[in-house]
RNA sequence: GGCCCGUUGGUCAAGUGGUUAAGACACGGCCCUUUCACGGCUGUAACAUGGGUUCAAAUCCCGUACGGGUCA
């Protein structure tokens, strides 16, 4: 019988060439394959540029595998980089990593590599895949590494995408993957690690919103919660909740945002102690280890993607929404932002914040 | 106009003859981080101005500028 064909997605980073490494010594027909997402090249450790496909195909040549450049930057531009503006626009806190992963990495990548002949694909993410021996479910499960899991940004996907994914470095810690890489002389072994918007090439989102999506924002009133004025900000799109940095605002104690009011044009702010609520309510649903939800369940649940997990109990609302109920309070919960439910190891499922 | 009070980093604010001139907030850098944020560490930065007294002045005295109060 011949090996199992897999494409590993790889980026250019530590993580993809040690899932290549780690599959290709487990006996797998492995060969790699990069998504070219935007033009921006000059900054290393990001998804999708041009330095990064260099760096990926140097890797699989010196792992002898092939290796090709897969462009969906269209696909990118209309599924991640427009919605991104349009969130920012509706006073909302996207997170593009989520959508890139169910649209290009995990879609449109997927759909390629079956195309042609491959039996699954893999990436170099922290969290693992496995079958659920009662119900049948694919699961995703945390990275054995908590400190390095990577669950939370992977919610949306399906079963059917699950059911075709590996993971292999998600049984391991990141030093072992690095030592892994060293090993076999790579060169991208210590490679920092990646960070920041891929599509925002010098980290100053608002001025992408401003060259790339056309948005003006308007100034506007820093008002407390007395409606006292405190200053101006620069535009809603420019803050998110519980933002500290950036404000201008000299106060006896630090004060953060603790909501931005569009009719108005105004931002909210006040004291940490304020930002704690705990409810919520989230739409674009998707569950991985449950069909569906059909009555309240209790998981413990993140809001942010470095976030501490909590316990709560989530509940089915008309129109395929939940809604959550936090045994504490947790700090600035934000419509855009994606909030994850675990069972344990497993995701149960998630959604999008309203 | 007379008299009184005040003027310390971007902001607020300690400090009444000898201090490395506190601290908070803001701001910068680094770390953390596949989002935006939070957080941790760290850094830049001030005695309104001119003269005088004194071994020594942010601290005492005089003038000037600016701000506030008060009296006709």
């Amino acid at each position: 019988m011949s090996p199992k064909r897999v494409m590993v997605a790889m980026s250019g980073g530590v993580d993809s060439a040690g899932a290549a490494l780690l599959l290709r010594r487990e006996g797998y027909d492995v060969s790699g394959v990069t998504l070219r997402l935007h033009p921006y090249k000059d900054r290393p450790g990001l998804c999708g540029s041009a330095e990064d496909i260099e760096t990926a195909g140097a890797v699989a040549a010196a792992l002898s595998i092939p290796h090709a450049v897969l462009d969906r930057c269209e696909l990118f531009r209309t599924a991640v980089m427009d919605k991104f503006v349009s969130e920012y626009v509706h006073g909302r806190t996207p997170n593009p990593c989520v959508d890139c992963n169910r649209e290009l990495k995990f879609g449109a990548l997927l759909d390629w590599a079956l195309d042609n002949g491959a039996d699954y694909i893999a990436t170099g993410h922290y969290a693992r895949v496995a079958r659920d021996p009662d119900t049948g479910r694919q699961l995703l499960l945390r990275g054995r590494d908590r400190r390095k899991d990577q669950s939370y940004v992977l919610y949306q996907l399906t079963q059917r995408q699950l059911a075709h994914l590996l993971l292999p470095i998600g049984e391991y810690e990141k030093p072992a993957i690095r030592a892994i890489a060293a090993e076999y002389g790579l060169d991208n072994a210590d490679k920092p690690d990646s960070q920041d918007i891929c599509f925002v090439p010098d980290g100053d989102y608002v001025a992408f919103l401003k060259a790339f999506g056309g948005v003006e924002p308007v100034p506007g009133d820093f008002v407390d919660q007395t409606g006292r004025i405190l200053g101006r900000h620069k535009g809603l799109e420019c803050y998110t909740t519980g933002q500290r940095k950036g404000l201008g605002i000299s106060a006896e104690e630090p004060v953060y945002v603790l909501s931005k009011d569009l009719e108005r044009g105004r931002v909210l702010l006040g004291p940490d102690s304020a930002l704690y609520t705990s409810e919520l309510t989230a739409d674009g649903l998707n569950w991985i280890s449950i069909p569906e939800l059909t009555g309240p369940r209790q998981v413990t649940a993140k809001t942010r993607y470095s976030q501490r997990e909590a316990a709560a109990t989530v509940e089915p609302l008309a129109g395929g929404r939940v809604h959550v109920s936090f045994a504490e309070p947790q700090r600035a919960i934000t419509a855009g932002q994606a909030v994850v439910f675990y069972d344990g190891e497993a995701v149960v499922g998630g959604g999008t914040i309203e």
